[in-house]
DNA sequence: GCCAACGTTGGC
DNA sequence: GCCAACGTTGGC
């Protein structure tokens, strides 16, 4: 199994939203290197960090499924969307999304700001903590999964 | 293929 | 709201 860390704006789609309807694809995602995580290395029954970004307190919050392997985002296709790219072909569909589950709430968010705390210890490699990162999908190590853990 | 201009992300 | 960092676009 794999470990993934997920951003959202918590304004647009949050934790809570996920509780509240279960399961939703992760639709939205434009930008290569995400899409190419979701496409070709999220597997059904990894799981993944939910991270509230762009907000007061940006953090981990909780912890979801992955239950869908990769398939093409409809919200490129369809022009009132917001997501909406003229380029993604359906025939040829250029971005890709996962379906994902609500398992919990962490029983406490765990603020960015103590992430940081560990950012030359446990968590060097952590692409969340590398500098000017902007990844919105990125892989997690099993280490780095359990160590967040033992923080909560 | 280079690179300047532009748009976006996201913490603060 | 600011702005640093980064990705994308498009002229050449």
């Amino acid at each position: 199994m794999n470990y993934w860390l997920m951003k959202s704006e918590p304004e647009v789609f949050g934790i809570d939203h996920l509780a509240a309807v279960g399961v939703e694809p992760w639709d939205g995602v434009r930008n290569y290197q995400a899409r190419n995580l979701m496409r070709d290395r999220m597997r059904v029954g990894d799981q993944a960090f939910f991270y509230h970004s762009n907000c007061k307190e940006p953090g981990i919050v909780g912890i979801m499924e992955i239950v869908t392997e990769g398939h093409p985002d409809p919200t490129a296709f369809d022009p009132d969307e917001k997501y909406f790219d003229p380029k993604s072909d359906p025939a040829n569909p250029r971005w890709y999304l996962v379906d994902v589950r609500y398992l919990r709430h962490l029983r406490r968010p765990i603020p960015l700001r103590e992430l940081r705390t560990h950012a030359h210890g446990a968590l060097r490699d952590l692409p969340l903590l590398r500098r000017g990162n902007r990844l919105s999908v990125m892989p997690v190590s099993a280490a780095q999964w359990d160590f967040i853990l033992g923080l909560e």
